[in-house]
DNA sequence: AAAGTATTTTAGCATTTGCTAAAGTATGAT
DNA sequence: ATCATACTTTAGCAAATGCTAAAATACTTT
């Protein structure tokens, strides 16, 4: 018989099945969603993704240039932007366009009101 | 004299100067957001913080309990959590008690938001 | 005072992350 | 065909992450 919860006088069996239920109904949702906040969870891609929310589409060139970092390193933050789904690519001769894929504007888009918000806040 | 922008036809000087200043900004407030989004942007910790959402506070125990893992890998993710703002800890006795720090529940609140309402939509 | 409970802290380790530098691919211009 | 441009991929590395196991702390009960 292992010993599963602690056993203080006030542990309350229902709140916890109460838990287990609530958790095991979400589980799946709360891994995918945290797999996208993650990558938004990093200064550089937050950036990145607010920049293609505030220009539609931008290539990889002009991004380096206003983040001021090497092209390669933006090129691997978009490709996990792309491989979460997050952002697509178009491509025009050589100058690859990345925008923010259209699944995803509405989860992101309360991010984007968070920052702005912050932002008009100083303003004042 | 080092080149700066890639020297494509369309390179739009403006596009560039507009996105530099929007950044500038931002910056803070985006970089404060990501360490938030990085925060939650783990399953464990996003659970976490999920069921204190619904459920006020939980000891570390409850937590341990409900989400079957170590007591001591969810004490490191509320010490995370605790150092990020995003909880606050109360003691009673030996038991102590979590819960989320009111200053964030607005920031939280569309990511619960969105979870729940992907619940609900498979229960359609 | 000794033993038990709830939690934290530390150490150790495998894995992941994010960068730089260098090489590779694809398109465009000469 | 050769060279330049825009981008991606690879390799390598230091730093960060997330876990387990063990020791430490703090309160409670006996």
């Amino acid at each position: 018989m292992k010993k599963v919860t602690c056993v203080r006088l006030e542990a309350n069996e229902k709140q916890i099945q109460r838990c287990h239920e609530s958790i095991r109904l979400v589980e799946v949702h709360i891994i995918e969603l945290a797999n996208v906040l993650n990558l938004v969870g990093n200064a550089v891609r937050l950036k990145i993704v607010y920049l293609l929310h505030a220009e539609k589409e931008l290539c990889v060139c002009d991004i380096s240039d206003v983040l001021q970092m090497n092209v390669s390193a933006i090129s691997q933050h978009l490709r996990k932007l792309k491989d979460g789904d997050l952002v697509t690519a178009k491509k025009e001769g050589q100058t690859i366009y990345y925008s923010i894929k259209e699944d995803y504007r509405k989860t992101l888009s309360p991010i984007f009101r968070q920052i702005n918000s912050l932002k008009k806040m100083e303003l004042v």
